[in-house]
RNA sequence: GGCGCUGUAGCUCAGUUGGUUAGAGCGCCGCCCUGUCACGGCGGAGGUCGUGGGUUCGAGCCCCAUCAGCGUCGCCA
């Protein structure tokens, strides 16, 4: 970054050859080494740090005297060549420095509570109170700069793929089921609310049928549900739908995106995308986003023990459930309580127990020693591929809960055997989702993922008959263990539309309350369409190697979804709640009593 | 809402089976220092141990409650 105002320069800019040059250099003061006749300040921009040397000769010298950390300056002065010896290697701009002629004090900054000119580690809550102090500590720049480069990379692709950007609009209507919405009330329409967006979903739709053929946006999306370290109340998606598509066609944008991004970003040449139907990555991995970093793949084992006298696994055999089997690395090593810890863990993740397989030297040992015998021990090393040393996992329930458990474990393990490398990424694609999956409280089927998701080839014929069983043209990608978003080839058809709202136990009414002018829009000549959207603060949290999305966020919120630095949310007067024509029905706030 | 971890100086942390005056590094303040770059040297200030209650002769440490932060389950069509 070379400043294109006259003289001025950036923090990063100088080097060797600009020797002599009058600059002038503006940022904010990194560090200060104060030799009593001679005083280095470095000074430090988002571009990077230069030396600053003060002579006890000139004026500006009691000036320097009385700096601090993060005061703000502007030096005027010449690029000089430091002295032989004293050169700074680990500087882009170590072979110069500036020999002040003057220097203006810009503004002086108060002791900041933390170490700006480090990345060391300080409580997040502080960070987010003093979060523009936090912004300018190295790792957040960097964060940022590489989440501008990856956004610039995705505009840039899809451009050259002939994808036009559109906006759509921040308020619109409430369409219930999904997550929650966030409601903003109407002045105008006393007692009616417009829904901040989860996502543009059917506008984008729309612009299909509008006839824009390639649509992308860098879209905000925003959900009503608790948070995660990976999960924000406001969100960001590249939001992208096509015409006249087939749902390779969609992959194939898509991991093109990825790939292009990481070259261009990260210089990582991506393999191509392993691909796994729904089903495979349940059975192999326990869950619909595996990571795929490492093997360790979950192993049928029930056949084992069809005939065994260990009556957990047997009434589970009986039940038409599933003993599934997990091999640890170096598991042998483990003593009872450690198992009795891990089994713990397990637990948490919703097993009803866990029966560990020490693969010893001496030979196996069980938490079920007595009907895990030296046979069956081997039985299992052989259909796991365990070696001795190794230690092998049962879990046994119905086949599906046994499978998350497995596949929670699984992933548990790969972490303790640091199998997890922050730098590999192992992309996938996960496709064929069921269309419908099984509403935990009413027993009604409801959709896997949206309703406007179509079957794929052939799958209609089912949904009088055996509609759990359809399949959709959905997929998921997948990095890392991560999902980093969801796609579908949508219905085109109004009445299929009609027809998947009424399986769903909507109403003629609700339809047309809910989804009318979608499914009008639908009558007029809707094309074949399709699309997707990745989460870009998973993404670029992945890319850059950190476990939290709130590091690639400039202003996130916290588990509470608090916004310290401004302290939002907060009470509003009576007065703009009268002119919307709201009440608030919120207890009397408690004074809060000891806050840390 | 459940579970887990955490809360001691401005920051990051240590603090023994409960025992006298709660420590370290960094930062901060002052003085000294002309080639440092995590500069160095000397001196100094700075603590309701998150909050409230309890047990005890005595609590940073034990117990109860509560607040806050993070992680996670539920939740996220």
């Amino acid at each position: 970054m070379v400043s294109d105002f006259g003289s001025r320069r950036s923090c990063g800019a100088l080097r060797a050859s600009d020797e002599g040059a009058v600059v002038e250099l503006n940022g904010w003061i990194n560090r200060r080494r104060d030799h009593g006749g001679l005083i280095f300040v470095d000074l430090r921009d988002r571009d990077g740090i230069t030396q600053i040397v003060f002579d006890p000769k000139q004026p500006a010298f009691a000036d320097a005297e009385r700096l601090r950390h993060e005061d703000v300056l502007r030096v005027n002065g010449t690029v000089r060549k430091r002295p032989i010896g004293t050169q700074n290697a680990k500087l882009p701009t170590g072979d110069i420095e500036i020999g002040v002629d003057r220097v203006d004090v810009l503004n002086r900054s108060l002791v900041p509570p933390f170490a700006v000119n480090t990345d060391d580690d300080v409580e997040e809550n502080l960070r987010l109170e003093y979060r523009y102090l936090d912004l300018r500590r190295p790792r957040l720049q960097r964060n940022l700069t590489i989440r501008h480069r990856i956004v610039k990379a995705m505009r840039d692709y899809f451009d050259s793929r002939e994808f036009l950007e559109i906006e759509t609009p921040m308020l619109i209507k409430s369409t219930p089921e999904g997550a929650r919405d966030y409601l903003v009330p109407s002045r105008i329409h006393p007692g009616s609310f417009y829904a901040l967006p989860q996502s543009p979903q059917l506008l984008k739709q729309i612009l299909m049928i509008a006839g824009f053929g390639r649509y992308m946006q860098i879209a905000r999306c925003m959900r009503d549900e608790d948070l995660r370290a990976d999960r924000q109340p406001e969100f960001t998606q590249v939001d992208v739908e096509m015409s006249f598509c087939t749902q390779d066609d969609v992959l194939e944008i898509m991991e093109t995106c990825m790939r292009h991004v990481w070259h261009e970003v990260l210089g990582v040449h991506l393999p191509p995308f392993p691909r796994l139907s729904h089903a495979q990555a349940l059975e192999r991995y326990g869950t619909d986003k595996p990571d795929l970093r490492f093997g360790l793949e979950l192993t049928d084992v029930t056949q084992i023990f069809a005939h065994t006298e260990f009556v957990v696994f047997a009434s589970v055999v009986r039940a038409s459930g599933a003993v599934l089997a997990l091999r640890y690395p170096g598991g042998a090593a483990l003593s009872r309580r450690d198992f009795d810890a891990l089994a713990e863990i397990a637990k948490g993740h919703g097993a009803k127990g866990m029966v560990w397989v020490s693969l010893d030297a001496g030979g196996p040992k069980s938490s079920a020693a007595k009907f895990i015998d030296a046979a069956t021990a081997e039985l299992l090393r052989e259909a796991v591929g365990a070696e001795n040393g190794d230690a092998i996992l049962l879990f046994a329930d119905a086949r599906g809960a046994a499978a998350s458990v497995a596949g929670k474990m699984r992933a548990e393990i790969g972490e303790r055997c640091s199998l997890r490398h922050p730098g590999d990424f192992a992309f996938a694609w996960v496709t064929d989702f069921p269309l419908f999956e099984r509403d935990e409280e009413s027993g009604l089927p409801a959709p896997a993922h949206h309703p406007f998701t179509a079957p794929g080839e052939g799958q209609w014929d089912l949904i009088d008959t055996d509609p759990m069983a359809m399949r959709a043209q959905h997929y998921d990608m997948v990095l890392n263990g991560f999902e980093l978003g969801s796609g579908s080839i949508r219905i085109h058809k109004p009445q299929f539309q009609r027809r998947i709202f009424e399986m769903l136990g909507l109403t003629e009414e609700q339809i047309e309350q809910r989804f009318g002018f979608f499914v009008k829009a639908l009558d007029y000549g809707a094309p074949p369409h399709g699309g997707m959207a990745l989460g870009i603060d998973r993404i670029v949290m992945l890319a850059v190697g950190e476990t939290s999305i709130r590091d690639v966020i400039a202003f996130p919120k916290n588990q509470m979804a608090r916004d310290v630095m401004m302290d939002a949310p907060t009470s509003v007067p009576e007065s703009l709640l009268r002119d919307l024509a709201l009440r608030s029905a919120a207890p009397v706030p408690r004074p809060q009593g000891g806050a840390q």
